[in-house]
DNA sequence: CTGATCATGTAATTCGTTACATGATTCC
DNA sequence: GGAATCATGTAACGAATTACATGATCAG
């Protein structure tokens, strides 16, 4: 019983509670989405295979006239995130990053240009850093009153990593401004 | 005439020389491959595309008996490349991390479990900047002989990235290791 | 002579995104 | 009344991996 990793999203999803499809989708949009993103197209067939496995149990929950269907961790599903979560396999470690992809081979580039990129990517990593630092007080109020620290933990990982790409492009922006204009340095 | 991100990253190699898909993946392989990987399904097929797209110039080139075709940019190809590397669009970041995703979930893990996965994450990132230091004096010599420095700069920053996840492994391991035991850690 | 490497490709499959279709409810 | 949000799904498409098929050459 092979199951792809995204499955664990929303088995890890399930026993923080009984969750609706959309639910499971906006949580992941503001939590796990960082380092394991999800969409639609793949939640709700996932959340069908997982019924049919006898992984998670779904259950009527119309809500008004909404059709609503909400789910629940079986005892099969509790045990196959726990196996997932204790198994020594090796990792899936995958990144797929175009600024580093440009960079790579921007030896041809003027330095002026070649600074310019640095500093979108920055900018871009900035960004992502802020918008992750925005979530922050909700993850540690949850740290707080649930008693669900990892989140959190994981939370301020994803920020520091973002600050550490941020940096280093801050870095390589300043090396190419030096290259570029060293007389100008020496001046000031 | 939108190319796909992988299509670059031949673009990219082919600039570097003339070069067969085999040599192009070969390549990739030690370079690219951490933050963007490709395959044989991906190169051959890319390549016959670009072709007939008019950015590369393939080319019959034997060696003995052996079926071989290398491949160099066009102008065109040149100008895609260069436009790419230019351009302000907004980058395309996507980061797929197992490891960090069963941090997330690993709440209801007992401390001995948590830390035992730290460690393993922790490993694998370290054998990881091993692999890429093991690259790093080929790189070194490249940048001084061709004057291709921004492969050794990447290089570098991947593996301080790998040193970066590995160390805030290591720092969750003691932390959990000061939890799950404080009065032992109290003692040494 | 045998295994590693060079070399090119295709086919099947998996994984994931995006867009579309549909409709109710809630907030302003 | 209209926009945003809640809610469920499917279909088309794209990106990428893996396995397969084939065959030559080279190093020991």
């Amino acid at each position: 019983m092979e199951l792809g990793k995204t499955a664990y999203v929303i088995l890890g999803m399930l026993r923080l509670g009984r969750r609706t499809g959309y639910e499971i989708k906006s949580l992941v949009d503001v939590s796990t989405r960082f380092f394991w993103a999800a969409s639609y197209g793949q939640i709700y067939p996932e959340l069908a295979r997982l019924e049919k496995l006898g992984l998670v149990r779904g259950r009527r929950a119309d809500s008004g006239g909404r059709r609503r269907k909400t789910y629940e961790l079986t005892a099969d599903g509790e045990r196959a995130l726990d196996d997932w979560l204790t198994s020594p396999a090796p990792l899936h470690l995958e990144l797929r990053h175009e600024g580093v992809l440009k960079a790579f081979f921007s030896d041809a580039l003027a330095p002026g240009e070649r600074a310019a990129q640095w500093r979108r990517m920055r900018e871009q990593h900035e960004r992502v850093a802020q918008q992750l630092q925005a979530i922050e007080p909700g993850a540690a109020e949850a740290a707080d009153e649930r008693g669900e620290r990892m989140p959190l933990k994981v939370l301020e990982f994803g920020i520091a990593y973002q600050q550490f790409v941020a940096d280093w492009c801050a870095r390589m922006e300043r090396a190419e401004a030096e290259s570029a204009a060293p007389v100008a340095a020496e001046r000031s």
